[in-house]
RNA sequence: UCCCUAGUAGCUCAGUUGGUUAGAGCGGCGGACUGUUAAUCCGUAGGUCGUUGGUUCAAGUCCAACCUGGGGAGCCA
């Protein structure tokens, strides 16, 4: 008999019918004459109630049946008198795979986010890291999803890279040298010329120059791939190895780019609330639970409410002058609240300010453009004013930024004359500077970083809960 | 990296101004009861108090350094 899984028995509902299933043991609450066992496969949020009768069973296969073991059972599917609609009489239980219930570390009872970050590898038998797990497989699919039907192309920018001009933060180094006796020239310094490559390389901190490069052939292309900085962040919204999205668009300019980016975040969020549902209101639910002795003011909108919000009502779009206006005139800046004040144009904005924009001010997401150009990297077009480049940020509440992007500065000698200012090696980037001296184009782009898209989507606090495995400072396990 | 904060049973936590055998709930185990819903009730085992050093007659409690977690900041996505 071929096993079906709960998702589609739970669909299907088809009473009356002889059906295999396997999963995992939740919980087994024992009775008089029946043990009411909680089995999950994972398909679904969704457990289903298997009812063996003691005594059709042997003692010995029903003291296996604890939580965290595997079982396969063979039974008859019929209506549940209890919570749920349909319920699964055992005939035959074999036990799969036995868990010393002495020993596993998942109770039947919550746990903290932290002991589960510890137990990464068992974490996904949760109700709230399975959830986690197939929405973000629901967003990976929508990503793809919404890019081929605007007739993108996916590009596989590389991982191993030699430039580290792209000033997005410190690289982790790979090299096969053996690190006690690397290679040295007559100077002393390490001699790179020798190493795998023949040259110093590192894990990519962004795929976007290599991205452009294919922009400027195919006119619109995304990448998302695997992304690495070796920052020393401890925050709850940083990683150190994360997945990133990046498209680039040639003959798009900036505000093509923001129409872009408004129209993927609405995209993808509606998909999840679409086909989420169950998982979504499970987290809500949950976040609600541990909200519960909060203060009324500290409370998150219910993440269901939330997301509808930010997918139905427009972005406020505004300029970092403008910005730096509102932020000016503000109650918190008269009064001194903030902790960094705003000392006009120049000031970088810091996570206080862009908190106060979208969280208070316009209480909505925010995209800022036009920021200084001595703040922002070197490829950022320069605007007419000469001050400022066409750089956006879309700043979100609670997460902050989730997209950074940019018109990207396409005349050769204005980029050239930036990156001698900012002392970005040209020799090392001629590659780079050859879109600009054949067939240069207006284009643009941005980055989009998967995990705090899902870090805002299940409302999770902690950015380390939304991916599998996190690498963090002195954090790689597993 | 900086500031704040925490580390006591498998988990979540309590532990008084330093004072004798370190507690609870949940989970585990044993039993009772029972078409149950993280079942309920009774009983029971389980601890090098993060590590190292110091102060003291005496340290879970005070001091120092380090390690690890959490919150915030910076860097950014």
């Amino acid at each position: 008999m071929k096993r079906q899984e709960i998702k589609e028995i739970l669909q299907s509902e088809a009473i009356g019918s002889t059906i295999k299933v396997s999963g995992w043991v939740r919980t087994k609450r024992e009775s008089k004459n029946v043990n009411f066992i909680n089995l999950n496969d994972g398909t679904v949020l969704s457990n289903l109630q298997v009812v063996a009768d003691v005594n059709l069973f042997d003692e010995s296969i029903l003291r296996k049946i604890n939580t965290g073991a595997a079982l396969t059972v063979v039974g008859e599917l019929v209506e549940s008198g209890g919570q749920q609609k349909v319920e699964l009489v055992a005939k035959e239980i074999e036990v799969v795979g036995e868990a010393d219930p002495d020993k596993y570390p998942l109770q039947p009872k919550r746990h903290s986010l932290e002991f589960l970050r510890e137990i990464a590898h068992l974490r996904f038998r949760t109700n709230t890291f399975s959830s986690i797990a197939r929405i973000r497989h629901a967003m990976i699919f929508a990503v793809h999803k919404f890019f081929t039907e605007k007739g993108f192309f996916n590009i596989h920018t590389p991982i191993i890279t030699a430039s580290d001009a792209e000033g997005a933060g410190e690289m982790f180094q790979v090299t096969t040298f053996e690190l006690n006796n690397p290679p040295r020239s007559d100077d002393g310094k390490i001699d790179y010329s020798q190493d795998f490559f023949g040259k110093h390389t590192g894990l990519t901190v962004s795929g976007q120059l290599e991205g452009e490069l294919a922009a400027l052939a195919l006119s619109k292309i995304y990448t998302f791939g695997p992304t690495f900085r070796a920052e020393n962040s401890n925050t709850s919204r940083h990683l150190a190895e994360f997945w990133m999205i990046e498209p680039e668009m040639a003959f798009y300019d900036l505000n093509d780019n923001m129409d872009l980016a408004e129209e993927f975040l609405k995209y993808l969020i509606n998909y999840a609330l679409e086909n989420c549902e169950e998982d979504l209101m499970f987290l809500s639910q949950r976040q609600q639970q541990e909200e519960k002795n909060k203060p009324q003011d500290q409370r998150s909108m219910e993440l269901i409410e939330k997301l509808k919000f930010v997918a139905d009502n427009e972005f406020v779009r505004l300029t970092y002058t403008e910005a730096i206006k509102i932020l000016q005139n503000s109650k918190p800046a008269k009064k001194g609240k903030f902790q960094y004040p705003v000392e006009g144009f120049g000031t970088d904005l810091q996570s206080e300010h862009e908190r106060y924009l979208v969280e208070k001010h316009f209480k909505r997401p925010v995209i800022l453009i036009d920021y200084p150009a001595d703040i922002k990297a070197f490829y950022m077009k320069v605007n007419e004013d000469g001050n400022t480049v066409a750089a956006m940020d879309v700043l979100f509440p609670q997460i902050g930024e989730i997209i950074g992007g940019s018109q990207r500065e396409e005349r050769y000698d204005v980029l050239v004359e930036k990156m001698k200012a900012m002392n970005i090696p040209l020799e090392e980037m001629e590659w780079y500077l050859d879109t600009r001296r054949y067939g240069s184009v207006p284009h643009s782009g941005f980055g989009l970083g998967f995990e705090r898209l899902i870090t805002f989507v299940t409302g999770m606090g902690n950015i380390r809960d939304v991916i599998p495995f996190p690498r963090t400072p002195k954090n790689c396990e597993f």
